[in-house]
DNA sequence: CGCGAGCTTGATGCCGATCAATGCATGTGG
DNA sequence: CCACATGCATTGATCGGCATCAAGCTCGCG
C-alpha cells in the first residue's frame, strides 16, 4: 500500500517522471493535488480505502444522488482499490468477472480484438468513469482494459453492487443510468465511424475530450494527450498517419497548436462546426 | 385491441401481404403460427395481454432464468402491447422515456441522426430482443425506432422494472446482463466499423442474423432479409451499391445464392473465413 | 400496363491506406 | 557526456477500396 494515502481525502496524481500535472495548464486544478514522490505505488496491493463520502469525484461517479445518509453503506462495499501501473492490464477478456472499477486517477483504454490481430479501442476512461461493464454479460470479460498512465481504481465487488442496488433505488436508478449511458455513447462512436470523415472524426473525438475534462475543472483549451496517434487512430477507425495529418491540418487551419501530445484549442468554434453531430 | 388476441398463447406472425411467412424455408417454425387476417391491427391499441409465463420467447427473452413461482409478478408488470406498423416509430429520439419493449413478433430497426441528416443504423431487433434502453440514461430516447414490418411489442414500464427487479435478484441480474450484452454487441460492431472491410463487414452481418435466426428456431441457411441494401448499409458503413456489389460477389464465389432479399448460405464457413473476428 | 421503389452494374474519382524516409524526444550504456 | 537505440510523430509519394455518378433492370402494385 502507498504511504501518502491513509486517510487522505483528495487525489493524488501520478507524476512519476516529475512532469508538471497534466492537462492543467490553464485554471484551478480542483480534483488533484500535484504530488511528486520518488516511485510509483506497488502495481497489485490491495489499498486503504477513501471513503466516497469525501471523494471529490463523487458528482461524477457512481455515488451522485446517493443520500448523504446511505453513503456509509456504499463506502462499506468500495473498501478496495487497486494501482495498475502505465502499458499494465486492469483486466484481460476472458478473465472471470466478478467486480467492477471506478477510475480514481490516471487514464485508461479498453480494445477489442479480432481473431486476426485487428484490433478496435472501444474507449478512453478517465477519473470517475466506470471500467468493466462489458462482464456482466458473461461473467467473463470480453475487452482488455489497459492502464496509459499510472493509475488507481476503487473496485467495486459486483455481488455487492446488486445487492445494494436492491435496497437503495437511487443507487440502482444511477447505475442504471451509467449503463444506458455507456450504450448510448456507444451509438455515438457507431455514428462517428460509420459516416464521419477523417478531419469529422479527429474533431469530435477532440470535443469529447474537452468537454469531459471541462467537467473535472479541466481547462477545456489546454491538453495534454494520454494516448498516442496511434490508439486514436484504433479509435477513430484511421491510420496514424492519417490522424498525424489531420493534427497538422487543423494547426495550419489555426484551429489548434500542436506540440506533440500537447493540444491548444484556438478555435473550439470550428471543431464543433466539423461535427456538427451528436457523438456523446 | 386486436380481436384474435384474447388468451392466444402463441405467436401471431404479421402477414399482410399474403407471402409465406419468411425465414422458414427450411425446417420447422415452432415459434410461429402463420395466420393470416384480412387487414393488419390498429397501430395505437392497448392490447390485452399475453402471459410471459406461456410465451415461446421467454427462453430469449426478458423472463430467463426467472423462477416458475415468480412469473405472475412478471406478467402482472407486462399488462400492456402495442402494434407498431410497418414504417412507423416505435418512438423517436427526444420522446420521453418511461418503458422499454420486448419485440413480441416482427422486426425493427433502431437508428441515430446526426445534426445534418447523415444517420447510422446502430442494431436490428427481432422477437425477443429488448428495444429502449438508450433512453434510461437522460430519461428521454436518443435514437428513433422503427419497425420494418408489422411488428407487435410488449410494453414494459421500466419504473416497475426496476421495483421488480429490486425483489428479484434474479430479474436484476438478468436484465444487467441484458445491458451489458447490448454494450458487447456495440463493441463489436465498432470493431467491424473501424477495422473490417466491405465484405467482411457483410459476411459478419450475415453470420450474426443466422445465428439470430437459428435461436428462434428458423433455418441458419435460408432467410429473407427485412431491410433495404441501404439499410444494410448504413448499418455497416457502407452505401447501397457496395453492398450489392458484395452479395453479388459472394453469389459469384458460391458462397451465397441472392435472389432479392431471398438469401441462401451456401457455405457459411467461407463466411467464418472471411471474419474471423468477434463481431457479435 | 405503366409506374416507382429497390436493386444491379459500370465508369470514374477521391479519401485515406500503404510504403518509405526523416525528425524529434527520451532513455541507456560505454 | 556523448553515441546510440528506441518509440513516437511528421511528411511525402503512390496505391487501392469504396463512394459517387449514371444507366438500366426487376418486381410488386395501383
Amino acid at each position: 500500500m502507498v504511504p501518502h494515502a491513509r486517510g487522505v481525502t483528495i487525489d493524488l496524481a501520478q507524476v512519476p517522471d516529475g512532469r508538471p500535472t497534466e492537462n492543467s495548464a490553464a485554471g484551478p486544478v480542483p480534483l488533484r493535488l500535484i504530488m511528486k514522490h520518488a516511485s510509483p505505488p506497488p502495481p497489485t496491493a490491495a489499498e486503504l480505502k477513501v471513503a466516497c463520502a469525501s471523494c471529490n469525484l463523487r458528482e461524477l461517479c457512481l455515488p451522485v444522488g446517493i443520500a448523504e445518509a446511505d453513503m456509509p453503506r456504499l463506502d462499506a462495499m468500495i473498501a478496495q482499490r487497486r494501482s495498475v501501473r502505465r502499458g499494465e492490464l486492469l483486466f484481460r477478456n476472458g478473465d472471470p468477472f466478478d467486480a467492477v472499477y471506478a477510475v480514481r486517477t490516471g487514464f485508461f483504454k479498453t480494445r477489442v480484438s479480432s481473431h486476426d490481430g485487428r484490433d478496435q479501442v472501444t474507449g478512453f476512461q478517465m477519473a470517475g468513469e466506470l471500467l468493466g461493464l462489458d462482464g456482466i454479460s458473461t461473467e467473463r470479460h470480453s475487452c482488455d482494459a489497459v492502464a496509459l498512465e499510472d493509475s488507481q481504481v476503487c473496485v467495486i465487488p459486483f455481488e455487492q453492487l446488486e445487492s445494494l442496488s436492491r435496497e437503495f433505488a437511487e443507487l440502482q436508478r444511477h447505475f442504471h443510468k451509467i449503463m444506458s449511458r455507456e450504450i448510448v455513447r456507444d451509438h455515438g462512436v457507431m455514428l462517428l465511424l460509420g459516416s464521419m470523415r477523417a478531419e469529422e472524426r479527429l474533431a469530435a473525438f477532440l470535443l469529447n475530450l474537452t468537454q469531459r475534462l471541462e467537467a473535472r475543472g479541466f481547462s477545456g483549451t489546454a491538453l495534454v494527450l494520454r494516448m498516442t496517434r496511434e490508439e486514436i487512430g484504433t479509435y477513430l477507425g484511421l491510420k496514424l498517419e492519417t490522424v498525424s495529418r489531420c493534427f497538422s491540418k487543423f494547426q495550419e487551419d489555426g484551429i489548434l497548436q500542436v506540440r506533440q501530445r500537447q493540444i491548444s484549442v484556438l478555435d473550439p468554434q470550428a471543431l464543433r462546426r466539423l461535427v456538427s453531430a451528436a457523438a456523446a
